[in-house]
DNA sequence: CTGTTAGCGCATTCAT
DNA sequence: ATGAATGCGCTAACAG
């Protein structure tokens, strides 16, 4: 029924280690014997059979991305960047030996062609566990893992010791705007690019030091992720930079990273303290729902209270006022795991880059009203 | 070095066979037999080789979605719910004999459990045919391709050729947010949820006519996608229905569904027609650019101008003014179409469903000044 | 440069 | 309920 290699072989005259190896491209082959195998293929419309080629090659061309949610942008953009560097460019990289023959319609398998699929753990550790292991099952050829981890220790250690069956069978494991593994797994993974979120967190803070607000709400992110974490490390390190004493954790509230998490924590800050000046959001979603709820609060932004952001995804220059955020590279960063995952480029010394977060002052911040 | 089934076997003392079948549970096997198994898994930390299984089992695990876009949210909801009724309710619809013994902790295999990962075509012909013959080469068990078609004929044809012979090959195929094929091509596809965006765009125009309006920009999508023209025609068709003349293309253009394509287009239209007091976009990343170009040009949002875009993205509502639009039910139908995908729900009468697109009238729109 | 020979690891018959 | 044997389709030595 369906057309294998064999078949082709056999209408073109040859052995099918010649097919294979004229598919695969990685071997000298007369240039005649090459165009009947590729006609023949054609003709038969042939396409090969993945699992039996990663069965006897071992490995496979598959390369996984796992994203926390894919409905957000903020991974979206990372994992378009990173799958459009992984599988976008057919040929690229490869200027080696042999005429390349750039592939064709149909081709049954160009090059070093790769098949970047995206993975939605939704968060959840479970399904982060379960994506990995059906990768290291498909012995996928790369996984990216992006955005912030778990701290949850039980977890990190499931995952490290996960990833380092995975590494050890020969995947690749690229972590992109997540922090290097703690302990001794981290030479394990085969580049870390982490996002300055403490750094961006404080440098924003302090622009609104600078501009004058001493009474602060902070809408933090889910509890026991790193991203959440550090970005509230950074708000912090600014008030104690500033002198400015917190009162444990009464202004501050945790939620998901949703536009109704910053609608409800903002209601709820408001409630705690209705004198504040400014909320800064654990990201641009969660500052769109406190914009929402303060001025459904018939507040003003920014002269009653200053919002700011994490992120600068696209909409948030297009938010009215235009929101203050801290822009990450998330294509640049997405783009360059990929090529990390496909090593197309060097790790970064020690195999850990730690990625610029820079302010963006815009119009939702001002000094405070007085 | 990596543990195969038969490491298993040994150590369990039973034969290969055996352990596969527990490992696939559509088997009876004893309890004690597979308890030992069981337990000779955990201890060799043993995961199944997908590519061996699949080659002996002639179908893998893999469930494509390809999407337009990774970074639009409007793919990412559809592609999320889709992949989590996909792979994110393990053991779900097994409800026939045999013990289920919930999937635990790395469980090397889980019933019937399904890697549902997202391929970013971009947009791209090229890359939608290619990620179709690479998940065609893996023996993908489901293909779900989401969001508007390319009408190029010669792209139709290609895509129809190809989506017939992975249905041949037993791959079910299910379109979500995406018109049936035309022609002869559609009896291979298993399902298609079609949105009704020729009827949402009537209704979002009648109601601007209804508000009053006459003099009408439209920012169009990409030439050449169903989308675009469905929404285009809906449009025209309410404009018809009013007796409103249009001036040929004047007033209409296309560009990509971006933030820029609203902006830029806004630009065009606005100096080619200052007296427009509507716009209508393609969709709300456009609209938003619109709003953003209208601002700049010192045009009030609704007074001056009314703006209206399509699909109701999360942060539609938030944005200032709220904006009218069009909601689909992205969640629900990517869900849906992950049921069908997975078999576990009847396809609609005719294999076709059209999905309702419902008008969204918010503050963004209003009469026009007099 | 090309053909021959062996498996890759697992799911299935078919026996028992 | 379990074991033994066979082959899925391909790649990778090894010859020549």
């Amino acid at each position: 029924m369906t057309v294998t290699l064999a078949d082709v072989a056999a209408r073109a005259r040859v052995s099918p280690a010649t097919v294979s190896r004229v598919l695969n491209g990685n071997y000298p082959v007369a240039a005649s014997t090459r165009e009947r195998v590729l006609r023949a293929v054609d003709d038969l419309d042939y396409v090969l059979n993945g699992p039996a080629s990663s069965l006897a090659a071992a490995t496979s061309d598959l390369v996984g991305i796992l994203v926390n949610d894919i409905a957000d942008p903020f991974f979206g953009i990372m994992a378009g960047a990173a799958q459009t560097e992984i599988s976008g460019r057919p040929g690229a990289g490869h200027g080696g030996p042999g005429q390349s023959g750039a592939p064709h319609r149909g081709s049954p398998r160009a090059g070093g062609e790769k098949l970047a699929v995206v993975c939605n753990t939704g968060g959840s550790p479970d399904h982060e566990l379960r994506y990995l292991t059906l990768l290291q099952r498909q012995r996928a050829a790369a996984v990216v893992l992006t955005g912030g981890a778990l701290e949850d220790p039980a977890h990190v250690a499931a995952v490290s010791a996960k990833l380092a069956r995975i590494a050890d069978a020969g995947t690749r494991v690229v972590l992109c705007g997540r922090p290097p593994l703690p302990g001794p797994g981290s030479d394990v993974i085969h580049a870390a690019l982490a996002f300055d979120n403490r750094g961006g967190g404080r440098r924003l803070t302090e622009h609104l030091v600078a501009l004058g607000h001493r009474r602060f709400g902070y809408l933090a992110g889910p509890a026991g992720r790193t991203t959440t974490r550090h970005r509230l490390e950074g708000h912090r390190a600014a008030l104690a930079a500033a002198g400015i004493e917190e009162d444990g954790d009464r202004l501050t509230v945790h939620g998901p990273y949703a536009r109704r998490s910053g609608y409800d924590g903002t209601r709820e800050l408001l409630r705690r303290e209705p004198g504040l000046t400014a909320i800064v959001a654990a990201n641009d979603t969660v500052a769109l729902g406190a914009c929402a709820a303060l001025r459904d609060h018939g507040l003003r932004i920014p002269d009653d209270v200053s919002v700011a952001g994490f992120d600068d995804l696209p909409f948030s220059v297009d938010a009215v006022p235009a929101l203050t955020t801290v822009r990450l590279p998330l294509a640049e960063a997405g783009a360059r795991a990929g090529r990390l995952a496909m090593d197309r480029e060097e790790p970064p010394p020690g195999g850990v880059a730690t990625i610029a977060a820079d302010l963006m002052a815009r119009s939702s911040t001002a000094p405070p009203r007085r």
